[in-house]
DNA sequence: CTGAGTCATTCTGTTCGCTAAGT
DNA sequence: CACTTAGCGAACAGAATGACTCA
């Protein structure tokens, strides 16, 4: 029962959508809804009918004008159209970072030779001696120009982005129109990886339709490939939910397109990753139970499997697949810890057995953390460093699959990662619980959130503006703070004057003045909590915790109760990948 | 000349698209 | 292989500031 009172919002809020009412009527969706249900318990299948116009493809390649000129060794030089693109991609990264680095620039240069004429190629042979920076100073000047254009000529381009996203923007999934995710194809640039990634800088070759698979159902119009060309291949697969995919030649992945997260078959998803995790709840506290007791396991294997699920749970670390070496940066989560990564002190900071965690986690950013453990931790760790190098692994008996099929055994659908979406969304429960009583409602939330943000290590550079703007703030509040002593002056004097006075006219002038530093010590304060708030958030993201580990239905309960305008807490987007959280939640709702 | 009002421009913080990197 | 999670930075929107008009 309880899937209905779920899904029937989730049908419903198609109605409020303007294109929603062609496909979506409450009669209609709604026996279809649970008969696709139930089979996709038996049969795997995510959908039954699926048409889309396929993807979007990047402009072709336009030619600078001629005056526009690379130089080598000092002297002007045309080149082939097929170089001058690659070449164009380098010349529009130059303030960036990466064209210092040797990586980048190494990789770039061989892939650029590889489009060169056999002419140019014999010429151009070392990157040190190439001069882009005519093509730069261009596009720099394009995109200024592209900044100045006119209101009308900004308004024409929007209405035509507006008339490409109405035509491939949206797809037609079991009765739905549905919005697209990424309907455009990546164009072509050199790689940016992550960290120290050892192919930044190669090319990003242009996709092709005779690259391009496309993934819709038989009984639909399947979407025609640009004149003159074919896709790969036509396919009919409704086990996955893609639309369209290429390979990608840089690391040979896939790549797909798929839906908007505010669309049905992501937001049930999203429903039933939440759902798992309440079901951890209830058996967490055995798992932990038997995770301790395993500590002291005589074999190895089940050791070093219950100090990682201890790290997962009380760390929320990633699980920590293992990767190619040399393929990809170097990064780590609580499987592929390595020994270099790991330092034990039996004392530190007046605490005992504290272990010192740093290492680059995912998108290469540094975990740090410095964490007091029970003794039975501390001494398996001495027993798995025993006799290892710095690059060893630290857990060398075990590895994700591992780890995953034991917990797969613990609860249907458990994974090291549900610990993560569990106790982010715990923590929020609970925080906002704790925090609810002091001044600002807003800031609260942000707190509890940013809790979840460090937990999760979920960082960002400090915006560039950062220190700008928080002293242009501290000036305002500054003003402020001289404009309240300046009211509460005059409030003394018009004070004073009515008690000398005593007629109407100078009581009225008290109570406005009363009102008046009233207003002022408010906005004062809303200043200072302003402050507070970014200071404390300099380098947190909250996005990543809130759009992916926190249950919305929390915050949307939280909201309810408090009687904080959801929109305080989600914006446009975030509200309609959450729709289904908004419209079923109530304020008792408990994770 | 002044000060209110209006409109354009710039500045600033937020949102969202992009695509890499995880599971 | 398919799908979720992630930070960056361009685009956007709204606020602040400036230029200008006119009573």
């Amino acid at each position: 029962m309880e899937y209905m009172l779920i899904l029937n919002p989730l049908v419903h809020n198609r109605d409020n959508n303007k294109n929603a009412g062609l496909f979506c009527n409450v009669c209609l969706c709604l026996p279809l809804f649970l008969r696709w249900e139930e089979e996709k318990c038996t049969d795997g299948s995510k959908w039954r009918f699926l048409e889309h116009k396929g993807p979007v493809f990047p402009p072709p390649y336009e030619p600078l004008p001629d005056r526009v000129r690379f130089h080598y060794d000092g002297k002007a030089m045309k080149l082939s159209p097929g170089a001058e693109e690659v070449a164009t991609f380098y010349a529009k990264m130059l303030d960036h970072e990466y064209t210092t680095k040797d990586i980048f620039r190494k990789n770039f240069f061989k892939d650029w030779r590889k489009e060169m004429t056999s002419e140019e190629k014999s010429k151009i042979t070392e990157l040190k001696k190439c001069d882009f920076t005519e093509m730069h100073e261009y596009f720099k000047a394009q995109s200024e120009a592209r900044k100045q254009m006119s209101k009308e000529e900004k308004q024409k381009i929007k209405e035509e982005n507006e008339r490409i996203l109405q035509e491939y923007g949206y797809c037609v999934m079991d009765n739905h129109r549905e919005r697209i995710g990424n309907f455009r194809i990546e164009p072509p640039g050199l790689f940016r990886g992550r960290g120290d990634h050892p192919k930044m800088g190669k090319l990003k070759r242009r996709i092709r339709p005779e690259d391009i698979i496309i993934n819709c159902s038989k009984d639909s119009v399947h979407p025609k490939a640009p004149p003159g060309t074919r896709w790969k291949e036509v396919r009919h697969d409704n086990k996955v939910t893609w639309l369209v995919s290429w390979t990608e030649k840089i690391q040979g992945s896939i790549k797909y397109i798929m839906l908007n997260p505010s669309s049905r078959i992501k937001g049930e998803k999203d429903w039933q990753k939440y759902e798992t995790a309440r079901r951890l709840k209830k058996i967490v506290e055995r798992i932990r139970a038997q995770y301790r007791e395993d500590w002291r396991s005589k074999e190895m294997r089940i050791r070093q499997r219950a100090v990682a699920l201890y790290f997962i749970d009380k760390l929320a670390l990633r699980a920590g697949n293992e990767k190619d070496e040399g393929e990809t940066a170097d990064t780590v989560g609580c499987c592929s810890l390595r020994v270099e990564h790991i330092r034990l002190h039996p004392q530190m900071d007046g605490q005992d057995y504290v272990v010192e965690l740093d290492f680059p986690g995912k998108d290469s950013i540094r975990y740090y953390n410095k964490v007091s453990v029970e003794k039975r931790v501390f001494k398996n760790l001495q027993l798995f460093l025993e006799n290892k190098q710095a690059k060893d692994d630290l857990f060398d008996r075990l590895n994700t699959s591992i780890l995953n099929k034991h917990l797969q055994e613990l609860m249907d659908g458990l994974t090291a990662k549900v610990f993560r979406t569990y106790n982010a969304s715990i923590t929020l429960q609970q925080q906002l619980k704790e925090l609810t009583s002091c001044e600002s409602k807003i800031l609260s939330y942000n707190r509890a959130n940013r809790a979840v943000a460090v937990l999760c290590n979920h960082q960002r550079a400090p915006p560039k503006t950062f220190e700008k703007s928080m002293h242009n703030l501290q000036t305002k509040i500054d003003e402020k703070k001289k404009q309240l002593s300046a009211a509460k002056k005059e409030l003394k004097a018009a004070k004073a004057d009515a008690k000398t006075l005593r007629d109407e006219k100078s009581k009225r002038v008290v109570e406005t003045k009363k009102k008046a530093v009233q207003r002022i010590s408010e906005q004062l304060m809303k200043l200072e909590v302003q402050a507070t708030d970014r200071e404390e958030n300099k380098q947190i993201a909250l996005g990543t915790s809130k759009l992916n580990y926190l249950d919305p239905r929390i915050s949307v309960a939280w909201c309810k109760k408090l009687g904080v305008p959801i929109e305080k807490i989600y914006n446009k987007t975030q509200r309609e990948k959450f729709a289904w959280a908004i419209d079923m939640t109530d304020e008792d709702f408990e994770f």
